[in-house]
DNA sequence: TGTCAAAATATATGATCAAATAATATCACA
DNA sequence: TGTGATATTATTTGATCATATATTTTGACA
């Protein structure tokens, strides 16, 4: 069955979760651990209620996403999570997500042709009734399949990674006024340049819809 | 002492190496375990001669690096390491670098080119020697150089990740006869571009720049 | 003989303990 | 009182065992 496969490589990038990484993760995201906060395995033990072991696993998947630097024999630290860090990511993200976007547009499909286009309704539907969380789910479906079809299952992986944190924030802070509306406009020039096959304007709009993204959220953090 | 904390970041992120780590990625990259084959901790633990908590750690390290695929409760499998593997890995690779040569090439300092220049002599003669291991120090610092430029130090992150494997695959395959010398005319470019502070200019040849590696390399491996 | 269920086996994950390493405190000596 | 060496403590890392989960095998029944 297919989908088990997606569920099994969702949970092995840490997406789909294990449960002590997330609330980790949000622990150092609510600021609970400050930037530079040394990080003790048996504190966190206790805290969590669970052995060292979990704990360990989950200090590596962390620094594999950047959010705490792992020195051997020494211990982990909390990065410094600000406004740089989030823009940080978000680069990466416009820089990866282009890429994507590149091969997407030379090999797009009728079927991901459709299954764009039904994400965009739900999107857009979503927007209407202001209901973030459906939001949220049709902007996933929207960009996945892109990423897919940017056949490049590496910086997917990578995306995705990323993709942790950003949504971590994105729940503690939202949205500005207006931008739901403003990310369904954005999708819509893109599906048009996609659909007729100009590539350097389909860049152009996903680096802008990466940088538009990234400043309401820098915007949100601030307030 | 500063270099003790790089020493540290550096093995954090499995660059200066946990034994067992490179020991496995070795392994995998030269072909021991087949793609898709299934990575028994036990097997590695006796093959190795450690026991299985070391093997867990490095599976979860080339799990981020992309290298094999942990499902959970399932274990690990290898990830088909082929051609097109390397172009994926290559043109992330491509797509990062250039976003940090246009940071670089927009907050570029006189030292900043000192250092370049310094590390180009180094790279240009042991081009005129032929010698393989001074090019690629000098080359990695040429590069080290623009990524530390570049102020993202979560790029620089994924990219020594992905550095990994090509210096991984480097060590078996080597370069196509003139890439050396190619190598250096394309940094020659690059850094006229730079110093001219030619964004557009030097973003392209950043691109052309990780194409010909990506391509030569993809040459060695048919061979 | 084929298919399903259940037992047996193999494997990964979690818990606990031991050893190695780093951080800290103590004490002797100038 | 300050400084350096030594001892003590804290913490990570590695080893071993227990448990949970997945895979395979076996056998009963159609």
């Amino acid at each position: 069955m297919p989908d088990d496969d997606l569920t099994d490589i969702l949970a092995s990038t840490g997406l789909a979760a294990n449960g002590i990484t997330d609330r980790i993760r949000a622990d150092i995201l609510s600021g609970t651990f400050g930037a530079g906060h040394r990080i003790k395995i048996g504190e966190l033990a206790e805290r969590y209620a669970v052995s060292a072991m979990p704990i360990r696993e989950a200090l590596r998947t962390l620094d594999g996403e950047g959010l705490l630097t792992i020195i051997p024999n020494k211990g982990a630290r909390v990065r410094t999570v600000d406004a740089k860090f989030v823009r940080n990511l978000y680069d990466i993200r416009g820089a990866l997500e282009s890429l994507l976007v590149e091969h997407a547009c030379n090999n797009m499909t009728f079927r991901a042709r459709q299954q764009i286009e039904a994400a965009q309704t739900r999107l857009e539907d979503a927007v209407g009734r202001d209901d973030t969380t459906d939001l949220l789910a049709a902007n996933a479906d929207f960009h996945n399949v892109l990423n897919q079809l940017g056949d490049n299952p590496e910086a997917v992986r990578i995306l995705r990674m990323g993709q942790n944190l950003i949504a971590s924030f994105r729940g503690q802070f939202g949205f500005q006024a207006g931008r739901l509306a403003g990310i369904a406009e954005e999708h819509r020039a893109l599906m048009e340049a996609l659909w007729n096959r100009d590539v350097s304007r389909a860049i152009a709009i996903s680096r802008m819809h990466s940088t538009s993204a990234r400043d309401d959220l820098i915007a949100s953090l601030k307030d």
